[in-house]
DNA sequence: TCTGGGGTCCTAAAGCAA
DNA sequence: TCTGTTGCTTTAGGACCC
């Protein structure tokens, strides 16, 4: 998909078509998301503090990701995947590959065009969205077509032609290529592909290692047999939080490790798993990190064995000077069964404290106040006299918004106070129409969820010959 | 206003067992 | 009994991706 986040904002809210849209996190230590195609002429992309994304665009519109609303688009998008392949393997919410062979939907370039071209109408139709199409011979060389084919098209390696195009491009195309393994090619003289195979195998392997050296040297040479994979277990589950100002207290960073232990948890057991190694992330005042982890003797998914072991290992770290992160993960995964809860030693306590669900139901259950409600930028809104709208902006007791949905024109704001009894938050509303003679069964329907999380596809492998690439 | 959150994979060192 | 080799596991860190 392109532009994902900053997309489906615009789809939402007409005000913002073709406008500079920046989707990330507001606070003060917030990054970009997704930047829409007019914020990227100022210069703004994905992973860039957001202070430095409004100098260079002060006038884009700030909205926080909806990550409910994207899953629930991004699952319309897979399932038109799947309608063409068994074998999709979904990368994020917004790209995944797709084995069009193992599907019998296509077998040669012609093929592949019509279903390409037919899958970009469907996921118009579906979502409203544009996205992107790459057909290739493998995983790496549809990734790259794909690439070339933003925004809003499709495009096709032929067999034959791979070693040619990639020759003069930079290395940094090339998936696992990021800006440290960038450097240490730059510094020994190779800034393109075909500078990778000049140099040769031995060379890359001194240079890089032996894992990353091999695989580099032979996607050089085009050379890519990775299997599209459907079905990928969870490794790891994790939770971490930056806080907008370091954390200092000792005891409240005790505290927060345990509140990352119990979100941990429940993410665990929502998964259905339970792990052996527990992992606690510090990110300290300077940025520099440190990670400690604990193997247990079988997986658990106790909220209290595991926050007691995040506590042992917070032990071991010197946290004078301050906080900026936290986190805690749960790795060595296992599936969970009723046998994984041989409760070790604080299977009592746990069970005093009642399961972590309750725990996370009564959080959900604390009403805020009128005056404590939060308006998020972006969030959509309903007033009982201006009907649906979305929160411009907030501050100092008032909240501005714009009343518009995704089939009106562009909408009026006002402003209310935060404590407004009128105003209530609201579920995104559908970005395409039902047509009448459709059921309603949902399919085409509406893509809004209370809350949630996003995801959508966006690559696509031909994998047309996977294992017959050429071989030199 | 410097630098999110959720992951994956690789490497290297150290301890231990065969 | 001593020594060396090999391989597995655990731990920590780094790079990368979206």
């Amino acid at each position: 998909m392109d532009a994902f986040f900053a997309s489906v904002e615009q789809a939402s809210k007409p005000s913002l078509r073709g406008k500079a849209v920046v989707v990330g996190g507001l606070g003060p230590r917030g990054v970009v998301a997704t930047a829409s195609y007019e914020a990227r002429v100022f210069g703004v992309h994905s992973a860039m503090p957001m202070g430095q994304a409004r100098r260079l665009a002060p006038n884009a519109a700030y909205l926080v990701p909806r990550f409910g609303l994207y899953k629930a688009i991004s699952e319309r998008v897979m399932e038109l995947l799947r309608a063409l392949s068994p074998l999709v393997e979904p990368l994020s919410l917004d790209e995944a590959f797709v084995d069009l062979e193992a599907g019998q939907v296509a077998w040669d370039e012609q093929s592949a065009r019509l279903v390409g071209a037919q899958l970009r109408a469907d996921i118009r139709a579906v979502t409203g969205l544009t996205g992107s199409v790459g057909l290739a011979a493998s995983k790496m060389l549809a990734k790259i077509a794909s690439e070339q084919a933003k925004p809003d098209g499709l495009v096709v390696i032929e067999p034959g032609t791979e070693r040619a195009m990639l020759g003069p491009m930079s290395v940094r195309t090339l998936p696992g290529v990021g800006p440290a393994t960038g450097d240490h090619l730059r510094r020994a003289g190779i800034t393109t592909v075909e500078e990778i195979v000049e140099a040769g195998e031995d060379e890359l392997v001194r240079l890089l290692g032996k894992a990353h050296g091999h695989g580099l040297y032979a996607m050089a040479l085009a050379r890519d047999d990775r299997p599209v994979v459907a079905e990928r277990e969870a490794k790891s589950v994790s939770v971490e939080d930056t806080y907008d100002v370091d954390i200092h207290d000792r005891v409240r960073v005790g505290l927060e490790v345990q509140r990352l232990a119990d979100r941990c948890v429940r993410r665990l057991r929502g998964a259905g798993l339970s792990g052996r190694t527990i992992v606690l992330k510090v990110r300290r005042y300077d940025f520099s990190t440190l990670t400690r982890s604990e193997t247990l003797r079988g997986p658990t998914d106790d909220p209290a064995v595991i926050g007691e072991a995040a506590a042992r290992l917070l032990d071991s770290v010197d946290t004078t000077g301050g906080v900026r992160l936290l986190g805690v993960g749960v790795s060595g995964l296992a599936d969970y069964t009723q046998e994984d809860l041989f409760a070790q030693a604080a299977g009592e306590r746990a069970v005093a404290e009642g399961p972590v669900e309750e725990h996370a139901v009564a959080h959900a259950e604390e009403q805020p106040s009128l005056a404590e409600r939060r308006w998020p930028a972006g969030h959509d809104v309903r007033h009982a006299e201006f009907g649906h709208g979305w929160v411009q902006g907030s501050g100092l007791g008032r909240v501005t918004v714009r009343f518009e949905t995704p089939g009106s024109e562009p909408g009026r704001v006002r402003t209310f106070r935060v404590d407004d009894p009128a105003l209530e938050p609201a579920d995104p509303l559908p970005l395409v129409l039902r047509r009448p003679g459709e059921s309603g069964d949902g399919r085409a329907g509406p893509v809004g969820a209370p809350s949630g999380a996003a995801s959508s596809g966006d690559q696509v492998v031909c994998s047309s010959e996977p294992a017959s690439l050429p071989n030199s």
